[in-house]
DNA sequence: CGTAGGATTGATGATGTTCAAAATTGGTGG
DNA sequence: CCACCAATTTTGAACATCATCAATCCTACG
């Protein structure tokens, strides 16, 4: 969000065989030949944070993974309202093969390195690959699922079940270690507020009203939360299923 | 919504060569030979209007595209709130290639016909052919743009500008004839509302608003609608973007 | 020590929900 | 053909929730 971001912050050295996102991203199910193949196409690419990657409707030429920071995809409407829309870490894939045109804004939150391919050659790529695109279908049909429950946080949770939902998730995130739970936010509550359909005014009162309420503690400003009982954070959340 | 629905409610002459969604669904890209070959492990399943097809977390055994009628996708709170996180009409897919897991919700609207197949054996062909698996997977995407696109809606419009989109979706459909736009609902203010996160008063006294604004006029207890100028009332719906 | 960015808190008002009642329509049977 | 019934829509009034505007607090950092 802010100005003066970087375009290139750091250098370190990154191939397909030390890619953190080898395990997890569209290269979760193929073997060391295809690796081979698709390592010849991709290139990295960084931007750094704060800097916009794509615009609305704008010129998206590449498709890709990031393998390291994250970003976020926003619409927005003309009157100056934003809603986030889809949050990438690391592994996730963003683009559509094929088309060169960005469905949303796309911007970096913290620095972030992506593993890219031209959208033409990665179509013409997944034509010869059954590993890379029956892994992509996969992915995509979560990212459904996921955008489609958090259509049901947008549009029928409260305030306050959708604060707890957003930190419920990120608990969840943390390696299940010993309790208390913990985790810095790299969100300030602008961004959480954008994330969750509310002004950051009323993010801000719900986080408190949740610590009155002795489901999470804060620390660092506000910015580091714990949490003793994330069962009942879920249940503040409204969470039913345990997925 | 409504009880006593039919499984079998009528038998029609129903092929690949004959199918609606031929060139449109999923085998929109594939040649006779593929289609012979797809065709051999589909099978046509039906509901009647208002029955559930499968309910969030339960068994899916299949995944299919509709050939006819429509059907909607619904995710629910425990205390019985309920948000339309899609809607199926002819030619569009659901379920997971390889999954039996429903992620939401799937009821009739109307009386509805499938082209089926059993979800390990459809996972199977994709890998067989890529003709259905590239277009699968441009699918997919579109409508993750499109809940992307809804996540906007349901967390920043008004309920004006909800009520003013959803009509203006719906004229888009209908062939540009000759104005006026004439539009029979298949669905009550409830359904509007579940799908616009809105209460049925409120979209009900939206659609008041909108008639007394000279934007649209009503026919048959408000269950037809009728829009003379389309761009004023995607002006009133806050969108900017002609797609 | 002062400043800037972010977070919190308070007061007020707009927007949409809820509960309740009345109006409209299509279908059904006398 | 008309009266009645059920389902849906519309309308009204009171209320709850959340946004907005504004001031203040906190902390990191120069």
């Amino acid at each position: 969000m802010t100005a003066h971001a970087i375009s290139i912050y750091e250098d370190f050295p990154l191939t397909c065989q030390t890619c953190p996102a080898r395990h997890d991203g569209i290269c979760a199910e193929i073997d060391d030949d295809e690796l081979l193949r698709i390592g010849r196409i991709k290139r990295y690419q960084k931007w750094g944070a704060g800097e916009t990657i794509a615009i609305e409707g704008g010129s998206l030429p590449f498709v890709g993974s990031v393998v390291k920071g994250s970003a976020c995809l926003t619409r927005s409407l003309s009157d100056g309202r934003v809603q986030m829309v889809g949050m990438l870490l690391p592994s996730d894939f963003v683009g559509k093969p094929g088309y060169k045109t960005a469905s949303y804004e796309i911007t970096a939150i913290s620095n972030v390195t992506f593993c890219t391919f031209d959208t033409v050659s990665f179509k013409k790529f997944l034509g010869s690959s059954s590993g890379v695109s029956s892994r992509l279908l996969d992915m995509t049909l979560n990212d459904l699922d996921n955008a489609r429950s958090w259509m049901l946080l947008l549009g029928r949770k409260t305030a306050r079940e959708k604060v707890a939902h957003f930190l419920s998730l990120l608990f969840q995130r943390v390696r299940p270690r010993l309790s208390p739970l913990r985790c810095t936010l790299p969100l300030t509550r602008d961004t959480i507020a954008t994330y969750l359909g509310l002004s950051l005014e009323t993010v801000s009162r719900q986080v408190t009203a949740l610590r009155r309420d002795g489901l999470i503690r804060l620390e660092n400003n506000g910015r580091t939360m714990l949490c003793d009982d994330l069962s009942a954070l879920r249940l503040a959340a409204g969470e039913t299923t345990l997925d």
